[in-house]
DNA sequence: TGAAACTACTTGTACATGCAACCACTCTCA
DNA sequence: TGAGAGTGGTTGCATGTACAAGTAGTTTCA
């Protein structure tokens, strides 16, 4: 459990010491890649897909608003539901943000070792699969 | 990546749920374990160990101290250490919640599979190593 | 159709976490 | 031995995270 706390949290400082040049953190860059695969969707449907929840979400979100990073709508189907979007300042910087984060990603590999990080992205896989009902 | 945190996310809600009613959150258990394996120890040792910046330590032990759990006093040998120590009111604590976070621990192996656990946990220990020099 | 039940999100509150800057003590070396 | 470098902790600041309670819009059903 410690364990799983304390890989989180180096792994975590690995990516952000990368992004850190974009004034990303992690869980914005989670949220933007999040966004990105599906272009527009419900802060519902992200912080499922995310596993993380909808407050928290909601804070980070009002982060990103605020950077003019995302922004969001009522969703006209649902006065209730808001859509998250990228801006273009966003996207752009998704963009740049990108290679910085397959660098972590190089580097957490080269740490973890490739196979073992096969191994474990199975298991988180499988862990993100508990809510799923 | 984000697949660490998501499990980290999940485990951490996991455990602090078994431990809710004795109002201890994963991370003070997780620095009573430290302290409970070798009994008094300076600040910097401990942050080391379980591989959390000094500073979060810090702020970990104020709600600690706060609820009575811990005390630190300075170090007489160097007067900057501070030494910390679980009080007899931690200990009690510290003895009611071992059961629950094996209770938990078995929840969470069920649901990780006992064998992909060691191999996580083989996995979390080498992420560790990377701080050693 | 209108109130009760429900759903989607936000906000209050508390704690977690890290980095940078800071304070206090210790060590080194001219 | 005294100033400067080094070390151990704490604090300021920003963000992340969760649960509980609150708000607003939607659905259900008598």
């Amino acid at each position: 459990m410690a364990r799983v706390r304390a890989l989180s949290r180096t792994v975590t400082s690995l990516y952000e010491e990368e992004l850190r040049p974009l004034g990303l953190k992690a869980s914005q860059m989670n949220v933007m890649t999040a966004i990105a695969v599906s272009g527009e969707e419900r802060l519902s449907t992200l912080a499922d897909r995310i596993a993380l929840e909808p407050s928290s979400l909601s804070r980070v979100l009002d982060v990103m608003r605020r950077n003019g990073w995302v922004e969001t709508v009522i969703d006209p189907d649902d006065e209730r539901a808001r859509l998250v979007r990228m801006t273009d300042a966003g996207n752009a910087l998704y963009a740049e943000a990108c290679p910085l984060w397959r660098t972590a990603q190089t580097r957490a590999r080269k740490l973890l070792g490739r196979e073992d990080a096969e191994v474990f992205a199975a298991l988180a896989n499988r862990s993100l699969s508990w809510r799923a009902p």
